[in-house]
DNA sequence: GTCCCTTCTGGAATCGTTTCGATTCAGACT
DNA sequence: AGTCTGAATCGAAACGATTCCAGAAGGGAC
């Protein structure tokens, strides 16, 4: 910028003036800069305006694991979002460590982000919650819950209606014995999935749940299932909290030489590509993840320009499959 | 720092020194700033740390479409390389868009990225090429062939070898008239798959195969998927070239009521996870795109180290599936 | 006591911008 | 001619850190 001046012989502070669009320029004064610039192939250093300004217009996103083919959805939307009003994206993903996930919150806050969605590997950890109120930029939290003296919009799924409605079906269907496979307890979809088939189950009163926490993993899907399949009284329908946990159970029922649905019904999550040429079809309860990105951001803009935090509640749909079916005898 | 200064009753000077370890400091020095750190829960800025080095310690990571699990996995082994070297990751997603492209390669350089991981949409395209020749930081192409006077590192797959191997296969199981259904021919990929496939071939003088390219999309995989099987002499096995194209396949398959491997046997891309479970049990070309991230995080490093260019190569391989059989009669 | 050497510390310049207050100058008015 | 106004431009300070240079102590040796 020095060089451009030198060369246009005016004033650095001019050739800012003319690069920032300040009306107050003379016609033949932008002139020559644009000149100057053009002859020196000059670009502007968004470190160094980022510093004077104070904005940096980045914002993080933190996931668990990114290659999940539901989050890489949501960072998509998030992007795109973010991309169309100037913001880059800083991604990171902690791979479920929690001190990964402290370290993250303040790493980004060093980088001076001036916004963070985030999606935490565990709503209740010391580290993470002590990281976050020193937190100082705009906050979105995307399907997580938060304690009250933290600040921040959220983008949530309504995970129990989609429960509900696959509670419901199976009921309807007459199966009596439901097991619900589940992810991490300690984060707000596991919770509310586990809460939402509690309650719905409650419609017929001889029905019973087992709700099997654990990890959103296949190792962890292919032990519940081994051992629910085998115990005295077996489900006669299991839910499946999670794509990952889906793969365990799947190898567990083929191991056991179960079949889908004549042995067992199923209900999955979020519908993944190829799952429609699986037979049986399975039936599952849907949300559009692009959609949390894409909200998100605007969430996280919103704060950016001095917005009051706010909370935004997606829907999840129940979907039929041939996966579910009545239960024998 | 100034505030820090103040309270220690030292210069700045030497609170930077104590901070950035700078082994002239007395330990009396040591302590009184420590102590004034502590007090007023100082921490660095690490924008105006880049602005005076010139070091981000940020990179650049380009892909066409972040949701695509493969390109989600390469990201999630560059994150974590990157972390554990003290750089953040920058994503973009240009969703097929060669003009985005452009855009993020001179955004990445204003950013002042010091380096660049990236999978263009278009590999000829002008404006791309000409944001690329402007870049000064280090540049690593994934699975991308890029001119010669551009200085970079690569990590690229032995697309050949796998694809061979599908085809040895499927000659030894006597098919004779063969159809790739291809990505776009405008990045290496593609180009490997089909040079690998017409050479391949030719091991049996009277084989024959079709190379219908287009975009990685559903629609791509459904249309020419029609138009092949539909056609005089359709071939007896289908060679697909993407995850996002089999799903058009599979979907124009089942409308044309066809079974596999019975009328048309089929070798696919990237073993998605839950495809073990469909059955047949598809036969795919297979890599580990993780470890494209890895590797690409470890060249850029290298690079920004003073490391020369260079190329790395990982191999693909084929696995062998119940979607491939004799064709009849 | 002088000189030199070492060790530590302070001050100032620097990175590339933006912005504020000051300055210049042309033209209008008295 | 003198004063005033407004537009256009300039110079300098500031953002938050690092680094070079100079200088101040302190310790030995003579």
């Amino acid at each position: 910028m020095k060089d451009v001046a030198q060369r246009a012989g005016v004033a650095v502070s001019s050739v800012s003036r003319v690069l920032s669009g300040n009306p107050d320029v003379s016609p033949v004064m932008r002139n020559r800069v644009m000149d100057a610039v053009a002859a020196l192939g000059y670009e502007k250093d968004l470190i160094a305006q980022g510093m004077r300004s104070g904005a940096t217009s980045s914002v993080g996103f933190m996931a668990v694991d990114i290659a999940n083919p539901i989050i890489a959805a949501a960072s998509a939307g998030a992007i795109r979002e973010l991309r169309n009003n100037g913001y880059s994206l800083l991604i990171s993903s902690s791979d479920g460590s929690t001190e990964l996930d402290a370290d993250y919150i303040r790493s980004f806050q060093l980088r001076r982000v001036e916004g963070l969605l985030l999606s935490v590997a565990d709503e209740e950890d010391v580290r993470t919650l002590d990281a976050l109120e020193q937190f100082t930029a705009a906050l979105v939290f995307m399907d997580r819950a938060f304690p009250r003296n933290i600040k921040a919009s959220a983008v949530v799924y309504d995970h129990r209606s989609g429960m509900a409605a696959a509670v419901d079906h199976l009921l309807d269907l007459g199966h009596r014995k439901l097991a619900l496979i589940n992810g991490a307890p300690r984060v707000r979809p596991a919770r509310e999935r586990a809460n939402a088939v509690r309650q719905a189950i409650r419609r017929v009163k001889e029905a019973t749940v087992v709700v099997r926490g654990g990890s959103y993993s296949a190792s962890h899907g292919y032990d519940a299932c081994k051992t629910l399949m085998g115990s005295a009284s077996p489900p006669t329908a299991i839910i499946v909290g999670g794509n990952q946990i889906l793969q365990g159970v799947m190898a567990a029922l083929v191991e056991l030489g179960l079949k889908v649905p004549d042995d067992v019904s199923l209900v999955t999550l979020d519908n993944v590509p190829l799952a429609e040429f699986i037979s049986p079809s399975l039936a599952c309860v849907t949300r559009d993840p692009v959609n949390m990105g894409t909200l998100g951001a605007e969430l996280v803009l919103e704060l950016i320009n001095g917005g009051t935090p706010r909370t935004v509640e997606l829907p999840t749909t129940f979907v039929r499959g041939e996966s579910c079916a009545a239960p024998r005898g």
